[in-house]
DNA sequence: TTATTATATAGTAATCATTCCTATTTGTCA
DNA sequence: TGACAAATAGGAATGATTACTATATAATAA
């Protein structure tokens, strides 16, 4: 793997945006700056990232997959109101998987939806 | 909601394919028999079957959305190896997340991703 | 430092999943 | 049975992503 200009920039942007962006996302942050870096780089880039580890990718919903800047272990809610993903910090599930032998598990994808506090906090206003 | 034969002949299909089908999936079984039935009235349906709560739409990979007839509490195991998605038992998970009373939760989508039994056993071979 | 070479990029076309659109059909209910 | 709102068929349009190809550029060795 080559240690390209573009690809620096776009993990940059990766993190830069913090709040799961799109590749959409990403690559409308850099036109600013960098126009002449195309969106298919955007996608390759994201993709290599996720493959390596450097970035997580996660597919909550709109179809559009989002990046995570953040590698670590950890869980995801989605506000069904104003749609905002945030991070839900990690918790061990192997006690409750100990019933399911079977399943050689590499990873475990949790996804809350809900209702957020401040979406919550308008209702009641 | 009318009662039309196009929706039970398409709740029918999902059934019968079980293994969490995608839309696609659905048309192609069903063009054998109907093939006057149109993709778009497919996926219109599965949207609506989705909406009403008589089946569950689970978003894993490959971009397209698949359909599960099994609509009662319950997660999924994809093996990354044959791509089989298997349905998980439900377990609760309330304790674990009584820390996070900001969050409103509605519902709990847990993913799990690794080797099936059937591939591990390949492998050994 | 320079030449070599394989990998990455830019730009665009193509693909895939899904939604939109509209004339026509068909459940539903009076 | 008739009226009408809702659903359908079929195809066009959209949005996300991947494929393609000529060109550019990291990496490596001389």
């Amino acid at each position: 793997m080559r240690n390209t200009v573009q690809r620096q920039i776009i993990l940059e942007a990766v993190s830069e945006l913090a709040i799961h962006p799109t590749a959409e996302d990403v690559y409308l942050l850099i036109a600013k700056k960098h126009p002449a870096i195309s969106k298919a780089t955007v996608y390759r880039n994201l993709d290599v990232a996720t493959k390596s580890g450097e970035i997580i990718s996660i597919g909550v919903f709109d179809g559009a997959t989002r990046f995570d800047h953040n590698n670590t272990k950890h869980y995801h809610f989605v506000c069904e109101s104003c749609k905002e993903i945030i991070d839900v910090p990690y918790f061990d599930l192997n006690e409750k998987l100990l019933p399911f032998p079977d399943f050689s598990i590499n990873k475990i994808e949790l996804t809350l939806r809900g209702i957020c506090k401040k979406c919550n906090k308008d209702v009641a206003d």
